[in-house]
DNA sequence: TGTGTGAGTTTGAAAAACAAACCATCAAGC
DNA sequence: GCTTGATGGTTTGTTTTTCAAACTCACACA
């Protein structure tokens, strides 16, 4: 067989299309830290406001976030995740976790868990509780002619 | 006080600017899957070859991948995930779970955990081990000048 | 000598990002 | 009623980045 010319395909692909480009991850950031309008997330984010109306867009249409009119008259709207946005809060955690360890000395922001504990956010199993190792996994791929190498 | 003009300090934009542009998470993808030469990552992932080349540079200098001569003449490389790399799988676990949840009908790869189940990942607190929910959490800002709504 | 493989570079055109200015709608103060 | 200030965007013109396709270089093998 020869030139594949399609890419594999697979849901972190589908996922990033949604929110993979540059400044989506920090607009679902400021919402979950509670900063839905579109100024403040315009000044946190450092993204040019034209951007962010096409990421804002983009989140609302997939269903990641949604508009939310807050005021009449003038009509003025804020963002709010959806419950399919606030499962990508996971996705936030674990690469701030990862920032945390690789590129700081000190964590700009700490997250206190109702446990007492300052949260250290760990993925694992949820059917056997163990946290997911890479030698613990072995892939089945579902799309016939793909495999882990690629199309055959 | 007035106009920020710095964004918010945060290890998940420094984490993006690691791993946050197109494709560098596809070709983590791909060197977890055990693909690790530049051909075979070009087709999978679809990047154009000049920006994989961009891409993988950024990622060894980061030090997420290795670049490891595998063939003497020629000289040959191939791109392995360090160990800080690999502690990005977890991301890519969660970026998965959420397209198969929410972009698609059927998963076109599913991982088999070692205790017999299919994979369903999920962030737990390592202290306590309970599941990471929003309400359950109260951040921190360690920086001064910076809180939830912005820098003050 | 000629073909194939692998890991990139080079090139020129198209798309996207960017900064800065602008606009529309209202409320409140003067 | 005129001006100032918020808020949530658009518009404009320029700079960067991406992209596809072709090309290169070093070698192995026949």
């Amino acid at each position: 067989m020869t030139a594949p010319a399609t890419p594999r395909p697979c849901s972190i692909a589908d996922a990033l299309g949604v929110v993979g480009e540059k400044y989506s991850l920090l607009v679902l950031r400021e919402v979950f830290f509670g900063v839905h309008r579109f100024d403040a997330i315009a000044r946190n984010t450092a993204a040019p406001r034209d951007i962010l109306t096409a990421r804002l867009r983009r989140l609302v249409d997939a269903g990641v976030l949604e508009k939310v009119r807050y005021n009449e008259r003038p009509p003025r709207y804020e963002y709010r995740p959806t419950p399919a946005g606030e499962e990508l809060r996971p996705v936030l955690l674990m690469l701030l976790r990862w920032g945390d360890r690789h590129l700081r000395d000190v964590p700009p922001t700490v997250f206190e868990h109702s446990c007492g504990a300052d949260l250290d956010p760990v993925t694992v199993c949820r059917a056997c509780g163990e946290e997911v190792h890479s030698e613990a996994l072995t892939a089945r791929f579902q799309v016939p002619g793909w495999s882990a190498s690629g199309l055959s």
